[in-house]
DNA sequence: CCATATACTAGAACACCGTTCTACTACACT
DNA sequence: AGTGTAGTAGAACGGTGTTCTAGTATATGG
Protein backbone atom coordinates (compact mmCIF):
# COMPACT_ATOMS: atom_id res chain seq x y z
CA UNK A 1 0.00 0.00 0.00
CA UNK A 2 3.18 2.14 0.13
CA UNK A 3 4.03 1.58 -2.96
CA UNK A 4 0.56 2.29 -4.10
CA UNK A 5 0.36 5.75 -2.33
CA UNK A 6 3.36 7.25 -4.39
CA UNK A 7 1.58 8.34 -7.52
CA UNK A 8 -1.20 10.57 -6.19
CA UNK A 9 -1.81 13.88 -6.99
CA UNK A 10 -5.37 15.08 -8.32
CA UNK A 11 -5.81 18.32 -10.32
CA UNK A 12 -7.09 20.39 -7.26
CA UNK A 13 -6.92 19.08 -3.39
CA UNK A 14 -10.20 17.70 -3.80
CA UNK A 15 -9.96 16.79 -0.33
CA UNK A 16 -9.30 20.00 1.25
CA UNK A 17 -12.28 21.73 -0.39
CA UNK A 18 -14.43 18.72 0.39
CA UNK A 19 -13.23 19.49 3.96
CA UNK A 20 -13.73 23.81 3.54
CA UNK A 21 -17.25 23.23 2.30
CA UNK A 22 -18.09 21.01 5.18
CA UNK A 23 -16.79 23.69 7.36
CA UNK A 24 -18.45 26.46 5.46
CA UNK A 25 -21.98 24.56 5.90
CA UNK A 26 -21.33 23.40 9.15
CA UNK A 27 -20.96 27.46 10.25
CA UNK A 28 -23.64 28.62 8.42
CA UNK A 29 -26.47 26.31 8.72
CA UNK A 30 -25.43 24.25 11.63
CA UNK A 31 -24.82 20.55 11.53
CA UNK A 32 -28.10 19.60 9.62
CA UNK A 33 -26.94 21.18 6.87
CA UNK A 34 -24.14 18.47 6.87
CA UNK A 35 -25.42 15.80 4.16
CA UNK A 36 -23.14 14.34 1.77
CA UNK A 37 -25.03 16.16 -1.10
CA UNK A 38 -24.91 19.12 0.11
CA UNK A 39 -20.62 18.80 0.99
CA UNK A 40 -20.36 17.77 -2.09
CA UNK A 41 -22.27 20.18 -4.38
CA UNK A 42 -20.88 23.44 -2.45
CA UNK A 43 -17.47 21.79 -2.94
CA UNK A 44 -18.48 21.40 -6.52
CA UNK A 45 -17.65 17.57 -6.49
CA UNK A 46 -19.49 14.58 -6.86
CA UNK A 47 -20.77 12.62 -3.89
CA UNK A 48 -18.91 9.74 -4.96
CA UNK A 49 -15.72 11.66 -4.06
CA UNK A 50 -16.85 12.48 -0.56
CA UNK A 51 -16.94 8.52 -0.13
CA UNK A 52 -13.10 8.10 -1.85
CA UNK A 53 -11.57 10.48 0.44
CA UNK A 54 -13.13 10.01 3.79
CA UNK A 55 -14.66 7.10 3.44
CA UNK A 56 -18.11 7.60 5.48
CA UNK A 57 -20.15 11.12 6.39
CA UNK A 58 -18.59 10.33 9.77
CA UNK A 59 -14.88 10.61 8.02
CA UNK A 60 -15.60 14.28 7.10
CA UNK A 61 -16.81 15.07 10.64
CA UNK A 62 -14.03 13.06 11.96
CA UNK A 63 -11.82 15.67 10.05
CA UNK A 64 -13.93 18.71 11.57
CA UNK A 65 -13.48 17.09 14.79
CA UNK A 66 -9.75 16.72 14.77
CA UNK A 67 -9.17 19.98 13.24
CA UNK A 68 -11.37 21.87 15.65
CA UNK A 69 -9.12 20.24 18.36
CA UNK A 70 -6.08 21.83 16.94
CA UNK A 71 -7.60 25.58 16.78
CA UNK A 72 -8.32 24.75 20.36
CA UNK A 73 -5.08 24.06 20.99
CA UNK A 74 -3.57 26.51 18.95
CA UNK A 75 -5.60 28.95 21.10
CA UNK A 76 -4.51 27.59 24.37
CA UNK A 77 -0.68 27.21 23.36
CA UNK A 78 -1.09 31.06 22.77
CA UNK A 79 -2.14 31.43 26.13
CA UNK A 80 0.40 29.24 27.65
CA UNK A 81 3.08 31.99 25.52
CA UNK A 82 2.05 34.57 28.63
CA UNK A 83 5.03 34.68 30.78
CA UNK A 84 2.79 35.09 33.92
CA UNK A 85 1.27 31.88 34.96
CA UNK A 86 -1.49 33.62 36.75
CA UNK A 87 -2.43 35.25 33.52
CA UNK A 88 -2.04 32.66 31.54
CA UNK A 89 -4.66 30.60 33.74
CA UNK A 90 -6.93 33.34 33.09
CA UNK A 91 -6.02 33.73 29.35
CA UNK A 92 -6.36 30.24 28.98
CA UNK A 93 -10.31 30.20 30.11
CA UNK A 94 -11.16 33.33 28.04
CA UNK A 95 -9.20 32.12 24.79
CA UNK A 96 -11.60 28.62 25.82
CA UNK A 97 -14.91 30.45 25.93
CA UNK A 98 -13.94 32.67 23.36
CA UNK A 99 -13.22 29.58 20.60
CA UNK A 100 -16.68 28.22 21.75
CA UNK A 101 -18.37 31.55 21.12
CA UNK A 102 -16.41 31.93 18.01
CA UNK A 103 -17.63 28.23 16.55
CA UNK A 104 -20.90 26.85 18.74
CA UNK A 105 -21.34 24.40 15.61
CA UNK A 106 -17.87 22.83 15.60
CA UNK A 107 -17.82 23.18 19.49
CA UNK A 108 -20.80 21.01 19.77
CA UNK A 109 -19.45 18.88 17.27
CA UNK A 110 -16.61 18.23 19.72
CA UNK A 111 -18.25 18.11 22.70
CA UNK A 112 -21.57 17.57 22.38
CA UNK A 113 -22.58 14.30 19.73
CA UNK A 114 -25.05 16.98 17.70
CA UNK A 115 -24.02 14.39 14.27
CA UNK A 116 -25.31 10.70 15.06
CA UNK A 117 -23.11 9.54 12.27
CA UNK A 118 -20.22 10.17 14.08
CA UNK A 119 -18.41 8.78 17.30
CA UNK A 120 -14.70 10.08 17.54
CA UNK A 121 -12.23 7.15 16.81
CA UNK A 122 -10.10 6.54 19.26
CA UNK A 123 -7.33 8.27 16.72
CA UNK A 124 -9.50 11.13 17.38
CA UNK A 125 -9.71 10.98 20.74
CA UNK A 126 -5.97 11.31 20.95
CA UNK A 127 -6.02 14.14 19.20
CA UNK A 128 -7.82 16.06 21.96
CA UNK A 129 -4.82 15.28 24.48
CA UNK A 130 -2.97 17.92 23.13
CA UNK A 131 -5.07 20.59 24.01
CA UNK A 132 -6.06 19.11 27.61
CA UNK A 133 -1.96 18.98 28.01
CA UNK A 134 -1.71 22.42 27.17
CA UNK A 135 -3.75 22.89 29.85
CA UNK A 136 -1.71 21.10 32.09
CA UNK A 137 1.05 22.87 31.48
CA UNK A 138 -0.15 25.68 32.57
CA UNK A 139 -1.21 24.53 35.51
CA UNK A 140 2.03 23.09 36.38
CA UNK A 141 3.45 26.25 36.17
CA UNK A 142 1.23 27.81 38.17
CA UNK A 143 1.96 24.88 41.06
CA UNK A 144 5.90 26.12 40.66
CA UNK A 145 5.35 29.46 40.88
CA UNK A 146 2.93 28.54 43.93
CA UNK A 147 0.14 29.84 42.73
CA UNK A 148 -1.68 26.73 43.08
CA UNK A 149 -0.11 24.67 45.93
CA UNK A 150 -0.84 20.62 45.93
CA UNK A 151 -2.66 18.08 43.69
CA UNK A 152 -2.41 16.43 40.66
CA UNK A 153 -2.18 18.54 37.86
CA UNK A 154 -4.01 16.15 35.23
CA UNK A 155 -6.79 15.94 37.83
CA UNK A 156 -6.91 19.80 38.00
CA UNK A 157 -6.99 20.61 34.49
CA UNK A 158 -9.89 18.20 33.96
CA UNK A 159 -11.71 19.75 36.79
CA UNK A 160 -11.18 23.49 35.25
CA UNK A 161 -11.78 22.20 32.10
CA UNK A 162 -15.37 20.85 33.26
CA UNK A 163 -16.23 24.31 34.63
CA UNK A 164 -15.61 26.03 31.95
CA UNK A 165 -16.96 23.71 29.65
CA UNK A 166 -20.13 23.79 31.49
CA UNK A 167 -20.43 27.29 31.00
CA UNK A 168 -20.27 27.42 27.69
CA UNK A 169 -22.44 24.10 27.18
CA UNK A 170 -25.21 25.49 29.15
CA UNK A 171 -24.50 28.77 27.26
CA UNK A 172 -25.37 26.84 23.92
CA UNK A 173 -28.10 24.93 25.02
CA UNK A 174 -30.07 28.19 25.60
CA UNK A 175 -31.12 27.02 28.82
CA UNK A 176 -29.13 29.79 30.98
CA UNK A 177 -31.55 31.58 33.12
CA UNK A 178 -29.09 34.90 33.26
CA UNK A 179 -27.30 36.62 30.51
CA UNK A 180 -24.13 35.42 29.81
CA UNK A 181 -22.65 38.99 29.67
CA UNK A 182 -18.65 39.71 29.70
CA UNK A 183 -18.39 40.62 33.24
CA UNK A 184 -20.29 37.01 34.45
CA UNK A 185 -17.82 35.14 32.38
CA UNK A 186 -15.22 37.03 34.52
CA UNK A 187 -17.23 36.35 37.37
CA UNK A 188 -17.70 32.47 36.70
CA UNK A 189 -13.85 32.41 35.83
CA UNK A 190 -12.92 34.27 39.51
CA UNK A 191 -15.45 31.66 41.02
CA UNK A 192 -13.35 28.98 39.40
CA UNK A 193 -9.56 29.53 40.26
CA UNK A 194 -11.34 30.40 43.86
CA UNK A 195 -11.96 26.40 43.61
CA UNK A 196 -8.18 26.16 43.23
CA UNK A 197 -7.21 28.44 45.62
CA UNK A 198 -6.45 30.70 43.87
CA UNK A 199 -6.82 35.04 44.78
CA UNK A 200 -9.77 37.15 42.17
CA UNK A 201 -9.00 39.83 40.59
CA UNK A 202 -6.38 38.75 38.26
CA UNK B 1 -62.11 23.23 21.36
CA UNK B 2 -63.59 22.74 25.25
CA UNK B 3 -66.64 21.89 24.00
CA UNK B 4 -64.40 19.53 21.52
CA UNK B 5 -62.63 18.26 24.44
CA UNK B 6 -65.17 16.30 26.86
CA UNK B 7 -65.50 13.66 24.64
CA UNK B 8 -62.26 11.92 24.32
CA UNK B 9 -61.58 8.51 26.08
CA UNK B 10 -59.98 6.29 23.58
CA UNK B 11 -59.37 2.40 24.86
CA UNK B 12 -55.69 2.25 26.73
CA UNK B 13 -54.40 5.83 27.16
CA UNK B 14 -52.49 5.86 23.99
CA UNK B 15 -50.26 9.06 24.46
CA UNK B 16 -48.77 6.97 27.75
CA UNK B 17 -47.64 4.27 26.06
CA UNK B 18 -46.10 6.29 23.07
CA UNK B 19 -44.42 8.11 25.35
CA UNK B 20 -43.00 4.82 27.31
CA UNK B 21 -41.80 3.48 23.96
CA UNK B 22 -40.46 6.17 23.40
CA UNK B 23 -38.15 6.66 26.57
CA UNK B 24 -37.79 2.91 26.53
CA UNK B 25 -35.96 3.26 23.21
CA UNK B 26 -34.20 6.09 23.82
CA UNK B 27 -32.73 4.48 27.28
CA UNK B 28 -31.84 1.19 25.47
CA UNK B 29 -30.38 1.91 21.79
CA UNK B 30 -30.16 5.58 22.21
CA UNK B 31 -31.40 9.34 20.58
CA UNK B 32 -31.05 7.91 17.20
CA UNK B 33 -33.22 4.73 17.89
CA UNK B 34 -35.86 7.39 18.37
CA UNK B 35 -37.67 6.91 15.04
CA UNK B 36 -41.56 7.54 14.36
CA UNK B 37 -41.86 4.04 13.12
CA UNK B 38 -39.90 2.01 16.12
CA UNK B 39 -41.60 4.12 18.76
CA UNK B 40 -45.38 3.11 17.44
CA UNK B 41 -43.93 -0.27 16.28
CA UNK B 42 -42.75 -0.97 20.55
CA UNK B 43 -46.06 0.87 21.33
CA UNK B 44 -47.92 -1.45 19.18
CA UNK B 45 -49.19 1.86 17.89
CA UNK B 46 -49.94 3.18 13.96
CA UNK B 47 -47.16 5.53 12.97
CA UNK B 48 -49.78 7.93 12.44
CA UNK B 49 -51.34 7.61 15.96
CA UNK B 50 -47.95 9.04 17.08
CA UNK B 51 -49.06 12.59 14.90
CA UNK B 52 -52.22 12.12 16.06
CA UNK B 53 -51.10 12.59 20.03
CA UNK B 54 -48.12 14.63 19.73
CA UNK B 55 -48.27 16.52 16.11
CA UNK B 56 -44.65 15.77 15.33
CA UNK B 57 -41.36 13.73 16.21
CA UNK B 58 -40.41 16.95 17.63
CA UNK B 59 -43.65 16.98 20.08
CA UNK B 60 -42.87 13.47 21.57
CA UNK B 61 -39.32 14.60 22.37
CA UNK B 62 -40.51 17.84 23.82
CA UNK B 63 -42.76 15.74 26.06
CA UNK B 64 -39.09 13.23 27.12
CA UNK B 65 -37.70 17.00 27.40
CA UNK B 66 -40.42 17.80 29.74
CA UNK B 67 -40.85 14.97 32.12
CA UNK B 68 -37.08 14.62 31.83
CA UNK B 69 -37.34 18.44 33.94
CA UNK B 70 -39.69 17.30 36.34
CA UNK B 71 -37.94 13.99 37.25
CA UNK B 72 -34.90 16.54 37.95
CA UNK B 73 -37.00 18.77 39.62
CA UNK B 74 -37.73 15.85 41.65
CA UNK B 75 -34.70 14.91 42.66
CA UNK B 76 -33.39 18.75 43.17
CA UNK B 77 -36.64 18.73 45.26
CA UNK B 78 -36.11 15.68 47.42
CA UNK B 79 -32.07 16.92 48.30
CA UNK B 80 -33.62 20.57 49.24
CA UNK B 81 -35.85 18.77 52.49
CA UNK B 82 -32.75 18.09 53.78
CA UNK B 83 -32.83 20.17 57.19
CA UNK B 84 -28.83 20.99 56.89
CA UNK B 85 -28.60 23.38 54.17
CA UNK B 86 -24.73 22.78 53.42
CA UNK B 87 -25.82 19.05 53.55
CA UNK B 88 -28.61 19.53 50.93
CA UNK B 89 -26.07 21.86 48.96
CA UNK B 90 -23.59 19.16 48.58
CA UNK B 91 -26.78 16.61 48.27
CA UNK B 92 -28.21 18.28 45.40
CA UNK B 93 -24.84 18.16 43.29
CA UNK B 94 -24.57 14.22 43.97
CA UNK B 95 -28.66 13.93 42.66
CA UNK B 96 -27.38 16.16 39.60
CA UNK B 97 -24.70 13.96 38.65
CA UNK B 98 -26.67 10.71 39.97
CA UNK B 99 -29.33 11.73 37.71
CA UNK B 100 -26.87 12.45 34.51
CA UNK B 101 -25.69 9.12 35.30
CA UNK B 102 -29.03 7.28 35.24
CA UNK B 103 -30.37 8.61 32.39
CA UNK B 104 -27.57 9.80 29.66
CA UNK B 105 -29.74 9.68 27.21
CA UNK B 106 -32.54 11.55 28.57
CA UNK B 107 -29.58 14.26 29.76
CA UNK B 108 -28.36 14.56 26.48
CA UNK B 109 -31.69 15.20 25.03
CA UNK B 110 -32.47 18.05 27.72
CA UNK B 111 -29.07 19.19 27.24
CA UNK B 112 -26.83 18.65 24.43
CA UNK B 113 -29.07 19.04 21.49
CA UNK B 114 -28.89 15.42 20.35
CA UNK B 115 -31.83 15.30 18.24
CA UNK B 116 -31.95 17.42 15.19
CA UNK B 117 -35.53 17.67 14.89
CA UNK B 118 -36.27 18.92 18.25
CA UNK B 119 -35.80 22.30 19.58
CA UNK B 120 -37.33 23.04 23.20
CA UNK B 121 -40.21 25.54 22.88
CA UNK B 122 -40.50 28.52 24.87
CA UNK B 123 -43.26 26.32 26.93
CA UNK B 124 -40.49 23.66 27.55
CA UNK B 125 -38.10 25.97 28.49
CA UNK B 126 -40.44 27.40 31.36
CA UNK B 127 -40.29 23.95 32.66
CA UNK B 128 -36.37 24.19 32.78
CA UNK B 129 -36.84 27.28 35.81
CA UNK B 130 -38.58 24.66 38.02
CA UNK B 131 -35.14 22.80 38.67
CA UNK B 132 -33.55 25.64 38.52
CA UNK B 133 -35.28 27.43 41.24
CA UNK B 134 -34.66 24.61 43.76
CA UNK B 135 -31.00 25.10 43.40
CA UNK B 136 -31.76 28.93 44.09
CA UNK B 137 -33.70 27.93 47.19
CA UNK B 138 -31.11 25.73 48.44
CA UNK B 139 -28.37 29.13 47.60
CA UNK B 140 -30.58 31.35 49.40
CA UNK B 141 -30.42 28.70 52.35
CA UNK B 142 -27.20 28.54 52.51
CA UNK B 143 -27.09 32.96 52.16
CA UNK B 144 -29.28 32.61 55.28
CA UNK B 145 -27.32 30.08 57.80
CA UNK B 146 -24.19 32.26 56.34
CA UNK B 147 -22.59 29.30 54.80
CA UNK B 148 -22.54 31.35 51.55
CA UNK B 149 -22.16 35.28 52.17
CA UNK B 150 -23.44 37.65 49.03
CA UNK B 151 -23.89 37.63 45.33
CA UNK B 152 -27.58 36.78 43.96
CA UNK B 153 -28.48 33.89 44.01
CA UNK B 154 -29.71 33.53 40.63
CA UNK B 155 -26.44 33.51 39.43
CA UNK B 156 -24.72 31.96 41.92
CA UNK B 157 -26.86 28.70 41.15
CA UNK B 158 -25.76 29.86 37.28
CA UNK B 159 -22.61 29.29 37.87
CA UNK B 160 -23.30 25.95 40.79
CA UNK B 161 -25.18 24.37 37.21
CA UNK B 162 -22.51 25.21 34.89
CA UNK B 163 -19.90 23.70 36.81
CA UNK B 164 -21.70 20.24 37.76
CA UNK B 165 -22.81 19.71 34.35
CA UNK B 166 -19.30 20.45 32.72
CA UNK B 167 -18.32 17.61 34.56
CA UNK B 168 -21.12 15.15 33.91
CA UNK B 169 -21.47 16.50 30.05
CA UNK B 170 -17.54 15.99 29.45
CA UNK B 171 -18.16 12.60 30.79
CA UNK B 172 -21.03 11.88 28.42
CA UNK B 173 -18.61 13.22 25.64
CA UNK B 174 -16.17 10.56 26.42
CA UNK B 175 -13.53 12.98 26.65
CA UNK B 176 -12.36 13.01 29.98
CA UNK B 177 -8.84 11.94 30.59
CA UNK B 178 -9.35 10.62 34.15
CA UNK B 179 -11.32 7.98 35.11
CA UNK B 180 -14.43 10.02 37.00
CA UNK B 181 -14.71 7.44 40.04
CA UNK B 182 -16.87 8.11 42.94
CA UNK B 183 -13.88 10.01 44.92
CA UNK B 184 -13.12 12.49 42.19
CA UNK B 185 -16.66 13.75 42.12
CA UNK B 186 -16.58 14.39 45.73
CA UNK B 187 -13.24 16.44 45.06
CA UNK B 188 -14.79 18.01 42.16
CA UNK B 189 -17.35 19.08 44.80
CA UNK B 190 -15.43 19.96 47.12
CA UNK B 191 -13.42 21.97 44.91
CA UNK B 192 -16.72 23.68 43.08
CA UNK B 193 -18.32 24.65 46.50
CA UNK B 194 -14.64 25.93 47.39
CA UNK B 195 -15.62 28.81 44.55
CA UNK B 196 -18.76 29.51 46.69
CA UNK B 197 -16.23 29.79 50.09
CA UNK B 198 -17.67 26.82 51.29
CA UNK B 199 -14.95 25.24 53.47
CA UNK B 200 -14.64 21.28 52.06
CA UNK B 201 -14.97 18.68 54.10
CA UNK B 202 -18.98 18.36 54.25
C1' DC C 1 5.24 9.59 -26.36
C1' DC C 2 2.23 5.98 -25.34
C1' DA C 3 -0.16 2.86 -22.03
C1' DT C 4 -1.98 1.89 -17.84
C1' DA C 5 -3.65 2.72 -13.42
C1' DT C 6 -6.11 5.83 -10.71
C1' DA C 7 -9.23 9.51 -9.41
C1' DC C 8 -13.09 11.57 -10.68
C1' DT C 9 -18.01 12.05 -12.55
C1' DA C 10 -22.78 10.70 -13.45
C1' DG C 11 -26.60 8.40 -12.08
C1' DA C 12 -29.42 4.70 -10.63
C1' DA C 13 -30.60 1.95 -6.71
C1' DC C 14 -31.67 0.42 -1.71
C1' DA C 15 -33.29 1.01 2.80
C1' DC C 16 -34.57 4.18 5.99
C1' DC C 17 -36.11 8.69 7.67
C1' DG C 18 -40.10 12.41 8.77
C1' DT C 19 -44.29 13.57 7.00
C1' DT C 20 -48.77 13.66 4.51
C1' DC C 21 -52.66 11.67 2.43
C1' DT C 22 -56.33 8.49 1.61
C1' DA C 23 -59.29 5.07 2.77
C1' DC C 24 -61.51 2.00 6.26
C1' DT C 25 -62.82 0.38 10.94
C1' DA C 26 -64.39 0.47 15.59
C1' DC C 27 -65.74 2.46 19.63
C1' DA C 28 -67.81 6.20 22.82
C1' DC C 29 -71.09 9.60 23.65
C1' DT C 30 -75.56 12.01 22.77
C1' DA D 1 -79.30 3.56 17.46
C1' DG D 2 -76.68 6.80 14.96
C1' DT D 3 -72.87 9.86 14.51
C1' DG D 4 -68.44 11.58 14.94
C1' DT D 5 -63.96 10.90 16.36
C1' DA D 6 -59.78 8.22 17.12
C1' DG D 7 -57.83 4.49 15.75
C1' DT D 8 -55.62 1.39 11.77
C1' DA D 9 -53.42 0.18 7.31
C1' DG D 10 -50.78 1.43 3.63
C1' DA D 11 -49.13 4.03 -0.15
C1' DA D 12 -46.62 8.10 -1.39
C1' DC D 13 -43.07 12.14 -1.52
C1' DG D 14 -38.74 14.08 -0.83
C1' DG D 15 -34.65 13.56 1.63
C1' DT D 16 -30.95 10.94 4.02
C1' DG D 17 -26.47 7.69 4.04
C1' DT D 18 -24.59 4.35 1.29
C1' DT D 19 -23.39 1.15 -2.53
C1' DC D 20 -22.91 -0.07 -7.19
C1' DT D 21 -22.08 0.39 -12.06
C1' DA D 22 -20.30 2.56 -15.95
C1' DG D 23 -17.73 5.93 -18.34
C1' DT D 24 -14.16 9.73 -18.49
C1' DA D 25 -10.01 12.22 -17.86
C1' DT D 26 -5.59 12.65 -16.01
C1' DA D 27 -1.06 11.77 -14.30
C1' DT D 28 2.44 8.82 -13.74
C1' DG D 29 5.73 4.76 -15.30
C1' DG D 30 8.00 2.78 -18.93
Amino acid sequence: MDAARSHRTPSGDVANEILRAAAALLGEHGPEALTIRRIASVAGVAPMSVYNHFGDKGGVVEALFRSGFTALHDAMEAANAIADPLVALRASGRAYRQFALDRPAVYQVMFSHVIPEFTPSSDALMDTVSSFSSLVTILERCQEASIIVGGDANVLAQHLWSMIHGYVALGHAGISKIEAAEDDFEQFLDRTLLGFAVRPTS
